[in-house]
DNA sequence: AACACGCACAACCGCCTAGTG
DNA sequence: ACACTAGGCGGTTGTGCGTGT
């Protein structure tokens, strides 16, 4: 119901935090435990709204958070997650210790909705694309076909139709992999159970990565 | 050197939900 | 059952920095 009027109140103090504010929200915090957030500013000696102690705290100064790059199994580990729960950020978040909500949903949204994309799926659906840009490279192939068959022996075109067949297959395959299914715990456990190994998922995103360059 | 641009990420905003009286 | 609040969540914005021109 409503909106917290913590934030409404005027004269707090907005903005990045100095490094003075998070000495004294982290000494607070050891000393006293967070309690109540809204309390807290005032007993920790921060002109602040509660609820900015708690996102800067829970973000940032948190002692257990992991920080820097994502590695490629966690990566991998946000692909799966989202492919089945959504922008769930923080029920990702508990699957992957020590990031935040906040920092998987900025990896998301500045690196793998590009990366999914750039190789043509739809990052909400996990499926292909099936717009008229996401077609464009069909579109060119077709185009290029007629110019191929008059320029190359049938030996190169046999070649080179059986190594695009088997990247079709390995994206039909991912495709496959990255289907959302019925919201679910039920085909969540399933999916978890499936023999496909996060590595084999990370090394056909790869593969088709690299196939696209 | 100066400016424009894009990217990454910290922080804020507004809504929702659970808990409480 | 209802009103109210604190905390939590996801979307969005702001800011600093690196890179290209």
């Amino acid at each position: 119901m409503g909106r917290s009027p913590c934030c409404d109140e005027s004269g707090l103090k907005k903005g990045p935090w100095t490094p003075e504010e998070d000495q004294k929200l982290i000494k607070h915090i050891q000393k006293h435990g967070h309690g109540s957030w809204r309390a807290l500013p005032k007993l920790a000696g921060l002109n602040r709204c509660g609820k900015s102690c708690r996102l800067r705290w829970t973000n940032y100064l948190r002692p257990d958070i992991k920080r820097g790059k994502f590695s490629q199994e966690e990566e991998q580990t946000i692909l799966n997650l989202h492919s089945i729960l959504g922008n769930k950020w923080s029920a990702i978040a508990t699957h992957l210790p020590g990031r935040t909500d906040n920092e998987i949903k900025n990896f998301w949204n500045t690196h793998l909705k590009k990366k999914l994309i750039q190789m043509g799926f739809d990052p909400m659906t996990h499926r292909p694309r099936t717009d008229i840009f996401s077609s464009l490279p069909h579109l060119i192939a077709l185009a290029n076909l007629k110019e191929l068959m008059e320029h190359h022996s049938w030996e190169e075109q046999a070649v080179r139709l059986q190594t695009e067949a088997a990247q079709m297959a390995r994206l039909q395959y991912l495709q496959y992999l990255l289907q959302p299914p019925a919201n679910s715990m039920e085909t969540f456990s399933n999916n978890m159970n499936s023999t496909v190994t996060d590595m084999e998922t990370y090394n056909l995103l790869n593969s088709l990565s690299s196939f696209e360059r």
